[in-house]
DNA sequence: AAGTGCGGGTCAA
DNA sequence: TTGACCCGCACTT
C-alpha cells in the first residue's frame, strides 16, 4: 500500500514527524532503511501518526508511552502491539478540592486493575472506574513497535477519546514519593518516641512541624523520574514529567496530615498557549493534556498503608468533562462510530476537523447533550481536514500530509480563559470552550510538535517561572514540566 | 506486586 | 482471514 520505502513526501509544507514523511506502514514486508534521521521520542502520542525513533532511544527500546497501554497480542513477533486502557476516573466524576478531576492510570496488569477498581474514590468515596479507551473505531487505540534494521519504528492507530490518565513516570514518581514520606513520617515517629522517652521533645503542641518536609525532595533526583533523568525532552507540546518544586508543594507536611486542603488550591489557567512551531503553527493545549493538579492527600499517613494510587497526583485535565462515567463506560464498542461514519456522516463535510469529528460522535464523552466543562464548541476557524483515515490496520499515509498543513489556520489562544480561584463545577463548564476543539486534534499536534522549536517554549516558561510553584495554571501544566525534566538521547 | 513481552487460544466480523 | 481479547507463563523491576 505504501510508497516505495524511504521515499519522502515531496510537500515542502508538511510539518510532520519524520516517520510520517516516509511512506510506511508497520505491516509493510519492507521498512524504510536509507534514514537520515531520527525523531524524538513522543511520550503522548495520539491520533495516526508514525515515527521513527533511533535504536538506542532507551524509551523506544522500552515501547514507552504516556497512555495505559497493555500488551495485546497480535501473533506477529514482529510487531509488537499495545492497546490503551483508557483511564480510571471517579464514578461520580467528582471535583477534587483544586478543581480537577481523578484521572489515575490503569494499572497495566489485570489483576492490579482489577483491584484498582474496587478501589474507592479518595475524595468522595465512591466507587472508581475504567473508563476505556474507544478512540479507534470503537476499539482502544493500538500502538505498534516494530525494531527493523536500524530503526524502531513505531506507529498509532486511534485518537484517545478520554483523557489522560497519569503518565508512567507521574505515576512512579508519586509512588515514590509517597513511599518516601511514608518511610519518612514512621522514622519521624520513630524519633519522636525516641525524645519522649530520652525527655528531649519539647513540642508543646505536639505537632510535628516541618517534620513531613523531606530533606530529599530538595532535588529532582528524589523521584524516580528525575533519577531516570533522562527522558527525553520531546519537542513536543506537552512532556509529561512532573516539576520537582510541585512534588516538594504536594508532598508537604500539610497536604500529608489528612484533610487539608492543598496549599496550591488552584486556578486553573487562563494561559494557554503554546509558541509557534517554525511555520507558524500555533494552537491551544487541551486543558486535560497540560495541567494536572495536587489535590491534598486524605490517608493518614501514620496507619503505615498508604495506597499510593489513592493520591493523585495529577488530575489534571478533563476533557470533558462533566459526564456521567457510567453512560460512558456501559457504552459497547457498537454504539460508536468509526472514522469512516465520522467522516462520512452528513452536514459536516469539510468542517470534518478532529474537534468537529469527535464532537459529533455521538460518544457520550463528546455528546452535545452533556454539560462539558469544556464545553465541545468546535473551532470556528479550523480549517477543513482534508483527511481520510482507515479503520482498519493499514493505514494510508495520504491521509497524514493534508491534516497537518490544513491546521496552520486553527489558531486559538486561551488568553480569554478566565482566571479564577476555586471554581464550582458549573462555573468551570464554561471557562474552556475552545480547550476541547484543540484536545481533539491531538493528531496533528503530536506529529507538528516533534520539530518544534524549544527556544520559544522556554521563553515563554521562564515568563511563567513563578507559576512553577503553583500548580494549575490549567494547560501549561505539562509544557512546564517540560523544564525540570530531560528526555534520554535528547539533544535539547 | 506490578510491569512487560510472548504466545496459545477463542470469538466475531 | 483478520483483529480484538483472554489467559497463563516467564522474566524484570
Amino acid at each position: 500500500m505504501s510508497g516505495a520505502p524511504g521515499e519522502p513526501f515531496d510537500d515542502q509544507d508538511c510539518i510532520c514527524s519524520y516517520g510520517m514523511k516516509l511512506t510506511w506502514d508497520i505491516n509493510d514486508p519492507r521498512l524504510p532503511q536509507d534514514l537520515k534521521q531520527f525523531d524524538t521520542f513522543q511520550e503522548w502520542t495520539d491520533g495516526y501518526v508514525r515515527f521513527v525513533y533511533s535504536p538506542d532511544d532507551k524509551n523506544a527500546q522500552r515501547h514507552l508511552s504516556g497512555w495505559a497501554m497493555r500488551n495485546t497480542n497480535n501473533h506477529n513477533c514482529q510487531i509488537l502491539k499495545k492497546s490503551c486502557l483508557g483511564v480510571v476516573v471517579c464514578s461520580r466524576n467528582c471535583t477534587l478540592l483544586d478543581g480537577t478531576k481523578l484521572q489515575l492510570r490503569p494499572a497495566i496488569c489485570d489483576k492490579a486493575r482489577q483491584k484498582q477498581q474496587k478501589k474507592l474514590c479518595n475524595n468522595c468515596n465512591s466507587a472508581l472506574e475504567l473508563i476505556p479507551c474507544r478512540g479507534h473505531s470503537g476499539y482502544p487505540v493500538t500502538n505498534f513497535w516494530r525494531l527493523d534494521g536500524k530503526a524502531i519504528f513505531f506507529q498509532a492507530k486511534g485518537v484517545h477519546d478520554h483523557p489522560r490518565p497519569e503518565s508512567k513516570s507521574e505515576t512512579e514518581a508519586r509512588r515514590s514519593a509517597v513511599k518516601r514520606q511514608i518511610s519518612s513520617s514512621h522514622l519521624s515517629q520513630k524519633k519522636r518516641a525516641l525524645e519522649i522517652e530520652t525527655g528531649r521533645y519539647h513540642d508543646s503542641g505536639g505537632h510535628f512541624s516541618n517534620i513531613h518536609q523531606l530533606s530529599c525532595l530538595e532535588g529532582p533526583e528524589c523521584f524516580g523520574i528525575i533519577a531516570d533523568s533522562s527522558f527525553p525532552v520531546p519537542a513536543q507540546h506537552y512532556p509529561s514529567f512532573q516539576n520537582p518544586e510541585l512534588y516538594k508543594a504536594t508532598y508537604d507536611s500539610a497536604s500529608f496530615q489528612g484533610d487539608v486542603v492543598s496549599p496550591f488550591q488552584k486556578c486553573p489557567n487562563p494561559r494557554i498557549y503554546v509558541p509557534r512551531t517554525p511555520c507558524s503553527y500555533e494552537f491551544t493545549v487541551p486543558s486535560y493534556l497540560g495541567s494536572s493538579s495536587y489535590p491534598a492527600f486524605y490517608k493518614d499517613l501514620n496507619n503505615g498503608s498508604v495506597d499510593t494510587d489513592h493520591i493523585p497526583l495529577s488530575v489534571p485535565q478533563h476533557t470533558s468533562s462533566a459526564l456521567n462515567v457510567h453512560d460512558r463506560s456501559s457504552e459497547g464498542p457498537g454504539k460508536h462510530h468509526g472514522w469512516k461514519q465520522i467522516f462520512g456522516k452528513p452536514g459536516y463535510g469539510d468542517r470534518s476537523d478532529y474537534g468537529q469529528i469527535q464532537a459529533t460522535t455521538g460518544h457520550p464523552y463528546y455528546k452535545g447533550d452533556y454539560t462539558c466543562r469544556y464545553g465541545s464548541t468546535p473551532s470556528p476557524a479550523a480549517p477543513a481536514l482534508q483527511t481520510v483515515i482507515t479503520t482498519t490496520t493499514k493505514v494510508s499515509y495520504q491521509a497524514y500530509k493534508p491534516s497537518v498543513v490544513k491546521f496552520t489556520d486553527n489558531t486559538c489562544e486561551g488568553k480569554n480563559l478566565q482566571n479564577c480561584g476555586h471554581l464550582p463545577d458549573n462555573a468551570l463548564e464554561t471557562v474552556y470552550p475552545e480547550v476541547k476543539v484543540q484536545e481533539d486534534t491531538g493528531v496533528i499536534k503530536t506529529a507538528l510538535g516533534y520539530q518544534q522549536d524549544p527556544v520559544p517554549i522556554k521563553s515563554d516558561r521562564l515568563e511563567n517561572l513563578d507559576m512553577y510553584r503553583y500548580p494549575y495554571t490549567g494547560n501549561n501544566y505539562q509544557e512546564r514540566l517540560g523544564h525540570s525534566f530531560t528526555f534520554e538521547n535528547s539533544d535539547f
